[in-house]
Formats: C-alpha cells, sequence, structure tokens
DNA sequence: TTCACATGTGAACAGTTCTTCAGATGGGCG
DNA sequence: CGCCCATCTGAAGAACTGTTCACATGTGAA
C-alpha cells in the first residue's frame, strides 16, 4: 500500500520522499503497534493498566478500582489477555492479574509522568 | 465514576483498593490520555506521524509517503491539528505540516525504538 | 479577472468497538 | 453430590471511526 511508487499523487520534494518512505516502518510492525495504542485508547482499559502498574489484583478489585461492571472488566482482561499485556494467575476461583509486557508498561509510566506534569502546570484543574 | 464508594462491588483487598484508587489520575486527564493513545492507533495517522519525525512536509507528501488519498490525508491532519498533535504552516497554497506536542513525539521515539528492537530480535519477520 | 491547482470540508456508508444482558463454566464448600 | 460464587463468554444494539466522493475555499499565475 505503501510500496508501489506514487500511483497518481503529485509529490513535491521527491528527495525526503524517497527517503522518509526509507525510513518507513514496514505496513506489519505500523499495524502491531497502532494495535497497541488502540488498547490504550480506551478509558476503562486505562485506568486497569494504570491499576496492575503496582501490582497484580483479581477481577472484583480491579472492578471495585476502575468503576466498570465485572462483565465490562472481563472483555476488557480478555483482548489485554490475547495481546499478551496482561497475564492471569489463577488461585481458586479468583482470577489475578498482571501487567506482562515491558514496552507497554513504559507506555504507561510515560503517560503517568506526563499527567503528573501536566497537573503541576494546570494547578488550576484541581477539583 | 470512579469517584464514589463501590455501589455493589464485591472488594477482596480494600486496602489495596483504595490505595491504588487514590493514586488513579483524574477522570479528566485519563480521559485525556486515552484520546492522544487514539489519534496513534491508526496506522494512516501513525504513518503520517512519523513521517514528520524527520521535519515538515507539504500535504501532498505526506499523501505520497503514507500511501493515502489526499482527502484522508487532510482529514487525518485536521483531527491531529484540533489535538494540537500537529500544526500548519501555510506558504502560497501550499500547507507545510510539522509535529507540535513534544509528548507525542516521545510515545513516537519510544514507539519507532520499540519496532527496530524487535526486527532485531525476531529478522525472521524480514520478507 | 479568470483559470488551475493545493488543500479543506460535509455527508454518507461500511466496518469496528464498547456495553449490557443472560447464561455458561468450573472450582470450593457444606 | 448439590449449591454458590467468581469469572468468562456470546449475542445484540448503540455509538464511534475511517474512507470516499463531490464540491468548497483560497492562492498564484497568466
Amino acid at each position: 500500500m505503501a510500496e508501489p511508487d506514487g500511483c497518481a499523487v503529485r509529490v513535491v520534494d521527491a528527495e525526503r520522499v524517497a527517503s522518509v518512505r526509507e525510513r518507513m516502518p514496514a505496513e506489519r510492525d505500523l499495524a502491531d503497534t497502532a494495535e497497541v495504542f488502540g488498547l490504550l485508547s480506551d478509558p476503562g482499559r486505562l485506568r486497569l493498566l494504570l491499576a496492575l502498574l503496582e501490582g497484580e489484583l483479581c477481577v472484583c478489585d480491579l472492578a471495585a478500582v476502575s468503576g466498570m461492571s465485572e462483565s465490562a472488566v472481563s472483555h476488557a482482561l480478555r483482548l489485554l489477555r490475547a495481546h499478551r499485556v496482561v497475564k492471569a494467575r489463577r488461585s481458586g476461583r479468583m482470577a489475578y492479574y498482571r501487567l506482562d509486557d515491558a514496552h507497554v508498561r513504559m507506555l504507561l509510566d510515560l503517560a503517568v509522568a506526563h499527567i503528573e506534569h501536566s497537573e503541576v502546570a494546570h494547578p488550576e484543574r484541581e477539583a
């Protein structure tokens, strides 16, 4: 899709275009990356993942922390599990989830840092 | 939504739940953050932003680089502009866009680093 | 001014995503 | 065994998102 030469598209700086295109990651890596960002793009899932930053929690506690229904939490966790972002540990009838992706953890840390910095920069947001 | 005490949700480790909840960012910050991740969650927009990492480009060159139609590029740029992620500079009838958000740039750099690292780790992916 | 061209926009459609509800699964306890 | 409870699942509906097409805007050149 981005590989064949310009179909019918004008180009201004052909050299830059060629060079930028060469550095562009492969289609598949792009899709994978976009997918990861997509997992973080839902406030509910984001809350769940932030809650897990400090250690594992069971499903019902995740529901309590995030304010979501247990069913919604379960669906969200299933998605995150499918993408290897979280991992479940079973103990009796309880399921304890933990973060299982170093890259995602970095993104979350970065997000938290940014939020905290913003709060410093915009203290008027405080309720 | 995450503020009032547990409505009807069982809790296993009430203390952890309370502590995690206390550290949880405000609803609004959460939504903003999720929105930013959402902007990065589309392969087309991701391509545009990665292309801009190395400097400004005009709309038609962005279309050429990304393989998207110029209309699609324009729509995407509008969205990114609305969120202050990119900024336009006008020169005659051309419009040159550049990245305008340090936080997003960090996220993109992190993503690129991760992609490059993955390619090292999984060279079999090469076509 | 008039035309051509780069970009921007609105509406409509297709595909995807989130939530909810109702019920399934499966482990522990009496 | 029979029941309860935590979690998981599927289906259905509502809401959102991305793309396309047709056309609007506005600038430069003739």
